[in-house]
Formats: C-alpha cells, sequence, structure tokens
DNA sequence: TCGTTGGCGATTGTCGACAACCGCTAATCG
DNA sequence: CGATTAGCGGTTGTCGACAATCGCCAACGA
C-alpha cells in the first residue's frame, strides 16, 4: 500500500485553497504570512509556499512587500472563466469521444447517475458537488496528464465562483437534463458532436451567470 | 515612469526557465537547491521559489526529499503540448475574428511581417522566435487575461519543444505561407473559420512532428 | 495652502541553520 | 544463503532572525 504522505506545505495549500473555494474567505480579504503561519502552527517559509501555489492558480493575488489578498469576482472574471473552461473541456469532450471504452463508458454513467440522485435529493451542496464532479470525471477520462493538470487549477477557480453564484442566486435547474446531451453525444463516439455539446452546454450556463450577475449589480445599485 | 524591479526570486525563475526553454539544460538534468543557489549567488530559499513555479510550469519535476530534476520530452509530451496549445489557440483566435480594431489588425500585420522577413533572412533563431512571437500575439490579442497567463507557460513548455525539435529534425517549412491562412482567417472576422485555421495549423505540426519524432526514435534503436 | 520630506509601523524578501527523509550499502541474523 | 535492518551521505523540508520595502501621516517649508 502506497501512502502518499504530504508535506506541510502541501497541506496548508489544500487547506488554504478550500478556506477560498468555499467561500469562507471572502474576495478581497487580506492574508498575512504570520498571521497564517500562527493559525497553522508552522513556519511563514511554509506559508509563503502555499500562498506562491494558490497564486499560480490565480486564487489570490500578490503585492510586493504589502501582501497577499484573495482575488475580487468581477463580470469578467467569470466570463473568463467559463470561456476557458469551455475551451479545455472542449477538448476533453473531443478525446474521449474519439477512444471510447468500456472503463469510459461505465465512468461516464456513474458521473451522470450522481447527477441525478443528487437532483432527486435537493440537496444544495451535493448538487454543486455532483456537478463539479462529472466535469472533473469527464476531463480525465481524456488521459491526458497536462489539461488534466491545467484543468485541476481552473477547476477550483471555477468551484468558487460556482459556490460564489450559488450564495447569490441560487439556479434551480435540472442538473440530469442539463448533462443529458454531453454524456449523449460523447457516448456517440462522435469528437465533433461531443465537442459542441459540451460548448453549448458551457455557452448558456456562461449566459446564466453573467445575466443573473448583471441583475444582481442592478439591484444593489 | 514606471519601473518594474523583479525581486531576486523571479529574476532566478526567468534566468532558470531561459536555461531550460533554450537547451541549456538538457531533459533529465537534475537541479540541486545549494549548487543553484550557489551559482546563482543567493540563498536557497529564494532558489526554492524559482524551482517551485517552475514547477508549476511544468517544466521541472519534483521528487520529495530526492530532488529536482528538468522533465523528460516523450512522444506523449509532444502530443499533449500541441493538443493544448491547440485549444487555447482556438479559442484566442475566435475571440479576436470576432472583435476586429484597427490595432489588432495592424498587430497581426506587423506579427506576419516579422514571419516574412525572417524567412527571407534564413536566421534560424529568428525564426523560431518570429513563429513564438506570432502565436503569443495572436493569443495577447483576445483580451484574455486569464487565456493569457495560461498560454504563457505553456507557449515556453512549447518553445522549449520546439527548439529541442529543431535540433534534431531542423524543419525548412516556408513560415509566410505556413501561417498566412491563420492571418487572412482571423482578419474576416469569422470566428468559426479563424478557429478552424488555427486548428488545421496545430494538427499538421503535431503530425510532423510525431513523425519525425518516431524516425528519429527508429533511427537511434 | 499645497507639495515635499522624513519617520514609523507593518509586511514581505532573503538567508543560513537544523531537522526530516530517501536511497543505498553493508552488516546482521534466521 | 536470503531477508531484514542499521547506518550513512545527500537532499529537501521547516523554521526563525534580520534586511528591504511599502503606505501612511505628520511635520516642514516655499
Amino acid at each position: 500500500m502506497k501512502i502518499e504522505k504530504l508535506s506541510f506545505a502541501d497541506r496548508a495549500t489544500d487547506l488554504l485553497r478550500a478556506e477560498i473555494v468555499q467561500g469562507r474567505l471572502a474576495p478581497g480579504t487580506r492574508l498575512t504570512e504570520i498571521d497564517l503561519a500562527t493559525q497553522l502552527g508552522t513556519g511563514r517559509g511554509t506559508v509563503r509556499a502555499a500562498l506562491a501555489a494558490l497564486e499560480a492558480e490565480d486564487l489570490i493575488v500578490k503585492q510586493p512587500y504589502t501582501g497577499w489578498a484573495v482575488r475580487d469576482i468581477s463580470q469578467k472574471t467569470l466570463w473568463e472563466t467559463y470561456t476557458l473552461r469551455c475551451a479545455l473541456e472542449g477538448l476533453a469532450a473531443r478525446l474521449v469521444a474519439g477512444a471510447l471504452t468500456t472503463e469510459i463508458r461505465d465512468a461516464l454513467h456513474a458521473a451522470f447517475q450522481r447527477l441525478e440522485q443528487a437532483e432527486a435529493s435537493g440537496d444544495g451542496g451535493e448538487r454543486v458537488a455532483a456537478d463539479l464532479g462529472f466535469h472533473r470525471t469527464l476531463v480525465n477520462l481524456a488521459g491526458h496528464d497536462s489539461l488534466s493538470r491545467q484543468y485541476f487549477a481552473l477547476s477550483n477557480k471555477f468551484e468558487w465562483l460556482y459556490r460564489w453564484s450559488e450564495n447569490h442566486w441560487p439556479s434551480r435547474i435540472d442538473l440530469a437534463s442539463w448533462h443529458r446531451p454531453i454524456v449523449d453525444a460523447v457516448l456517440s463516439g462522435d469528437p465533433d458532436a461531443a465537442e459542441r455539446a459540451i460548448r453549448e452546454h458551457g455557452e448558456s450556463s456562461l449566459a446564466d451567470d453573467l445575466r443573473d450577475f448583471a441583475e444582481l449589480r442592478r439591484q444593489s445599485a
């Protein structure tokens, strides 16, 4: 049995990322190395490494000699993250559709069933988790390590925005019917159709969120 | 006048990246923090930050408690990098074609003219630089910060592979005619056509390189 | 009054020392 | 003889101390 032993720095990274992604650290929050170090019971160098990693994932920003802060969320942030995700998932869908195996079909079905169950349960947290899990599963099935790496960071950022927007305008889209076209297109084995399906999916979710974001702005103005 | 003052860590990152990308550090080369620190005349923490950054860019790999090493290059590395680049540039081409301005036309023309001049000069280094510059210009014209960020790291990796392959099998493709379809398609203002053009470009360069790579393997076997 | 300058508190940037860990070799023990 | 283990050299992992820099505010002078 191979046990993966994470360093303090890696654990600090995971912990801080979770804090941000799950919304416990609001956008704009300032982070100071010493505070985090004392809170985590670790040294400053360790925290520093974790912060640098999160900066590479574009979740926080650094101002030299001044401090770190959780990134702000703007309409452009939404647009950029959604379009980028669309491009990466398009590649993934294309690859998966072009190299179907029994394992892939099973994994996709499992991810989709989780969606259905989450929808049936009505549990908001599980709905989000199942949604994100479906997309992550699809990407990881592509057998493209670099893509999976890139997508890991991007999906965290996406999860952050997703949970943030769910707090501001809970949506009641039916997850199953929302994702079925993707599953169908990918399993059809047609790369073009698969890419088209995931793009339509991405574009309409972007449109929805931008609309809701604008609505939010208008109300608070 | 705003002067951008880089920290030692950032300069070390740039320096090490250049060493790798330009082929002065062969794939598989081991890197030890203390050696680098003494060579660069800096402390180990600084080098460590630089190495972590390069690991995030996927140019080097870390083995805990053991050491760092320049990544190896395999056929899969080529495939992954080319396909990923294709996906990102596809998004960029689509965006640029959909939002043409005079500045964009000028910048694209300038980048293309540099290609023509590089081809005419016959200078190998300048040919590579002009080729990479053209693609970077296109992506940065998309006005998509996250995309530019991601592409920055990817284009460095690509440059690394490009220069590496040029050392093993110098190609004599005509850069101007090779890239003209992209310029034409983007400037036509049709996002679909632009994406199609850059995809064909990427796919055929991948095919060429994979063929040459296989040839190289066959000869050395 | 307004712009400049000097100092101050806060935070990061850098560094070297020590601890933890890995891979290997050789000694040990059944 | 084979498997286990103890030790060793080498490298990274972690930490706290000190230096460099930034933003701010108040004192100062034209």
